[in-house]
Formats: C-alpha cells, structure tokens, sequence
DNA sequence: CATTTATATCTACACCTGTAGAGAATACGC
DNA sequence: GCGTATTCTCTACAGGTGTAGATATAAATG
C-alpha cells in the first residue's frame, strides 16, 4: 500500500526519533508545519491501518506507536518507482543531476568516491 | 503546479516522440496501459490547462500537441523534492541504493565514472 | 468525588487523480 | 449530399489526501 507525503514524513519521524505517542508526534510536526493534532493524528491511524505503524505501549489512555516496516524497505522501492516514473528506468541522468553543478556536501562526495571505488573493483 | 503519475507519463511521450494529436498519443499510450482515448485526451487537456502542453497546429478537427515545458525543468525540481520527501535532503543514501546492489548498465557506469573524475578535478 | 484536561475516535469535506461515458461537431467515403 | 466514423468537449464519479471539528472517554487535579 503506498504512502502518501505526508504518511511518509510522519514515518520518518518514528525511524529519527523512536516510538512515540500522538501528541508528542504532533509536537514534532508542529515544529516545521502547522497542524492541528487532529490531522497528525489522522495521519498516525492511517499508517497504522496500512501496517506502517503499530501501537506497542499505553500509558494511561495514551498510545505509543512504533514504526513497522524498515526503512529500508520502504526506500528502496520508492527509489526504484521515481527512477521509472520520471526517467524511464535510467538512472544516468540522475546521476548527473545529482552530481552536476548541485553542491555537494563532503559525505556525499565520500560516499561517492567510496562507491566508486568498489565499482572500480568488480569490473 | 505539480504533476500527476499520469500526466507525467504522457508528458514523457512528447518529449521523446515530438508533437502528437490526442488519437496518436492514445496509440502510443495504449501500447503499455489500457485506457480509452478518453481518458488520455483528459490527461493532456490537464497537462494544456497547467501550461505542460499547447496546441502548435491542426488538421481538419485534429489537434497536434507539443510539450511547452523542457524535459530539464520538470525533472530537475522533482529530483530535489524526491531526495527531501524521501531523504531528507541527504543523498547520500540514494547513492548507495543506486549504486549497491542494483546492475548498473555499462551506459551508467561510464557516466558515473565521467562525472566522478570531474569531481575529483574540482576539489 | 467533581471538574478540568488530555487523548482517542469518528465523521466530514474539498481537492486531486485516474478513469470514462454522452453528446456535439466535423471530416471523410461513397 | 448523406451517413459513418472520428475527434473534441463536457460532465461525472470513486478513491486517496490533507485538513480538521465534534464528541466521547478516561485521567489527573483540587
């Protein structure tokens, strides 16, 4: 089931911050977007329903959800969707728009010397 | 003002088959989806009325349609809002998933080794 | 205990998207 | 010219998404 963008910035939360409840979700999204707890928490029952979420702890009345699928999981797919979408199945041009005059950051051209470098090897 | 899977997809037809009529798009549409002509002249009437498409000629009752957006400009944004939604801005793991296990063709390797060594020049 | 407060649940709604049918208007074949 | 086929235009609709209010209910507080 895919997710949507807000579905899965609120995802990425869990994976960043850990097991929360609503209202401390609420709280983080508050911090770059404003929305009422009712939206967030709409959010929240919809991962769950799609399996995403699952709830693990209760304090009280409150609920305390933990990511359930890895991020990984849902990355890659999500990668391997836009390169098709938006290119086809070819990934060189990505490249170059990632590479190109975009400023890259030190660990990105780390990771990227270091990816090179084994591709070097199994050739 | 964004645009849909579909619309994106129909889009890609002009920019790789040059002007279309609606008819001739739907030919090449259905070749890989099975949709009525319908439904892909509402697609490009969207595409016309968001500025993607706009009529250059017409025959008889037949419209012909080019792309009114460079292939560049539409890519280039989804990239960066893909590695924010997905990555959040770090792309360094989208390297790794492009570049890891995945086969890579050789028309992708030689481009990346092209684009690192004019990385290796700059720094 | 009674009241306030926090949290959860349920319902709603406008907009976008994929999908397509109905009907109008024109062109084309005979 | 007339009928048939083609193409366009207009309208529709279900499902997903972002958004949030209303209401119920349990917990905390005095």
């Amino acid at each position: 089931m895919a997710l949507s963008d807000f579905e899965l910035a609120v995802l990425q939360l869990f994976w960043d911050q850990g097991d929360l409840s609503a209202p401390r979700a609420h709280e983080l999204v508050s911090e770059t977007r404003a929305v009422t707890y009712s939206t967030v928490k709409t959010i929240i029952d919809r991962l769950e329903k799609k399996g995403a979420l699952r709830r693990v702890e209760q304090h009280g009345r409150t609920i305390i959800y933990a990511a359930a699928l890895d991020r990984e999981a849902v990355q890659r797919p999500l990668v391997r969707e836009f390169v098709s979408r938006v290119f086809g199945g070819d990934r060189s041009p990505l490249f170059s728009y990632l590479m190109d005059q975009d400023s890259l950051s030190e660990k990105e051209i780390e990771t990227i010397k270091a990816l090179t470098a084994r591709l070097e090897d199994k050739s």
